[in-house]
DNA sequence: TGGAATT
């Protein structure tokens, strides 16, 4: 009990105890008749509205509520005075939350107790200061990217000192101790901040970082849970290649991680995501089945200029984003029949639905709404009107989440079209396998395209069809360069 | 010839 207090080099209780009493204030409260009574008006007291919560620390464990009250009365009118106590024992842990009905209170106490005396019995001074809660201190911390993987944070500290008040600086590292590129930056105050981001985002790039320095207000706890949780979602559809066909579908999960974040892990883990991917492995095979009839027809000659890839005619996928023509060569299901894509992949008797509207109650349902939508609403206006219902603001694709396949198994793809995305380009080598990932590079600067890419199957027999295949394949005036992705360390003499 | 990154 002491012990753990000492522990504590503030004085404040461990994160998880002091959250589960602070989303809990009345649970306390109702017992110790320092605090207001909810249910009877007259005796609620008003506080300002930007009255200061305040820590106190290093109480004596003998002393509860009505032996604290007198010692914190003379700074002010008490709105609400809790020792903290254990959630489960109940012991006394040493500390407690203090809330003045004035603002000014709380400074005159914090500035006439904090550290100033010391209580009997306690051999720290208290501690009398704004709570943990009342500033995460989230308005003022930064998180930095693209930082270069040698800077400490003492080259962070230099960086930065400029702008303010330099509270905590820490360099993000891994397991290993290596640096992650990133660091969090915490200024005195909002203001320094964000003049530090003013001056200091995209405003240069570290020698190694593949673009320039990131600096922005560290994501709050809610970003951030809802950040592993879409990461989560994304760990799903990683070995399926149909995820990125349904990323409104993911966009619709998104959605409904927004509303429910408490309950999404369960969720996805209780099969909610899971037929979906159920769904969409089923439909890879058909399409893959179709796919490999096209390929009978559509040699794969290497050289065959100008001809299509093989596979990349047949009918493919219903949600390629836009049609994309270079010099004849289309990453497309054929449109010339003025059918569009989709009709022209499910005219084949595997439509997974049949054409009725989607109803709200069928999530399988509705992704595939999304799928039509995503084809576009020029080809779909009934299906779309029906979508705008089911989707009144069509929520933006998640990309796809990207990742390495295992040695040998991830091809790098040079002189691409300009006009090649990660979908097109995934288009163009679904038909040797399972492609776990694609990703076409982009300059950041301009939003073009690098004209090269990488694509990561499953296991190496596709990667090396796709390079028999695709290796020197012709399009417009350049031919494909396909081969296994350089090792990371390859290119280090020695 | 990468995919990044939020304690």
């Amino acid at each position: 009990m002491y012990i753990k207090m000492a522990t504590l080099a503030n004085g404040q209780p461990d994160n998880t105890s002091l959250s589960s009493n602070h989303s809990n204030p009345s649970t306390n409260g109702h017992m110790n008749g320092l605090n207001h009574s909810p249910g009877n008006p007259s005796t609620i007291p008003m506080k300002d509205h930007d009255a200061i919560k305040l820590f106190i620390g290093q109480i004596p464990r003998n002393l509860d509520e009505k032996d604290l009250k007198p010692l914190f009365e003379e700074f002010g009118k008490i709105y609400e005075l809790t020792v903290l106590k254990d959630r489960f024992t109940g012991m006394h842990k040493g500390c407690a939350f203090l809330t003045y009905c004035e603002r000014e209170s709380a400074l005159k106490a914090q500035s006439a107790l904090h550290e100033q005396k010391t209580l009997p019995g306690m051999n720290r001074p208290i501690q009398v200061k704004p709570a943990d809660s009342e500033s995460r201190g989230e308005d003022r911390k930064l998180f930095v990217g693209m930082l270069n993987k040698q800077q400490s944070e003492d080259d962070v500290r230099r960086l930065f000192e400029a702008f303010g008040n330099i509270e905590e600086c820490t360099i993000l590292r891994g397991p290993d101790g290596n640096s992650k590129g990133c660091a969090f930056v915490k200024y005195s105050s909002h203001a320094e901040a964000q003049a530090a981001i003013n001056a200091l985002h995209g405003s240069q790039t570290m020698p190694g970082a593949s673009s320039s320095l990131v600096v922005k207000f560290a994501d709050t706890d809610k970003e951030r849970t809802m950040r592993r949780m879409q990461q989560m979602a994304g760990q799903m559809g990683m070995f399926n290649p149909m995820a990125i066909q349904f990323g409104a579908y993911g966009a619709y999960a998104q959605a409904l991680m927004q509303q429910q974040a408490a309950i999404m892990a369960s969720v996805a883990q209780g099969g909610y995501l899971n037929p979906m991917a159920a769904f969409a492995a089923a439909q890879m095979q058909q399409m893959a089945a179709l796919n490999m009839n096209g390929l009978a027809a559509a040699p794969m000659t290497p050289t065959s200029g100008g001809s299509t890839p093989p596979g990349i005619t047949a009918p493919a996928v219903p949600s390629i984003p836009s049609p994309i023509g270079v010099n004849g060569f289309t990453g497309l299901p054929p449109q010339a029949n003025g059918q569009p894509a989709a009709e022209a992949v499910f005219a084949n008797g595997i439509h997974p639905y049949p054409a009725q509207s989607p109803t709200a109650a069928d999530p399988l349902q509705q992704a595939y709404a999304g799928v039509q939508q995503y084809a576009g609403p020029a080809a779909y206006p009934a299906a779309y009107g029906q979508i705008s219902q089911a989707f009144p603001q069509p929520p933006p694709m998640i990309p796809q989440q990207q990742r390495e396949g295992p040695e040998g198994c991830n091809l790098f793809i040079y002189h691409l079209p300009q006009e090649f995305g990660d979908a097109e380009l995934m288009q163009m080598f679904l038909p040797f396998g399972n492609v776990i990932s694609s990703k076409v590079f982009v300059d950041r600067a301009t939003n073009q395209s690098k004209c090269f890419g990488f694509v990561s199957f499953d296991n190496p027999a596709s990667a090396q069809a796709a390079i028999q295949a695709m290796n020197g394949f012709q399009i417009g005036m350049k031919r494909l360069k396909v081969q296994l992705k350089r090792p990371k360390d390859a290119n280090r003499p020695y």
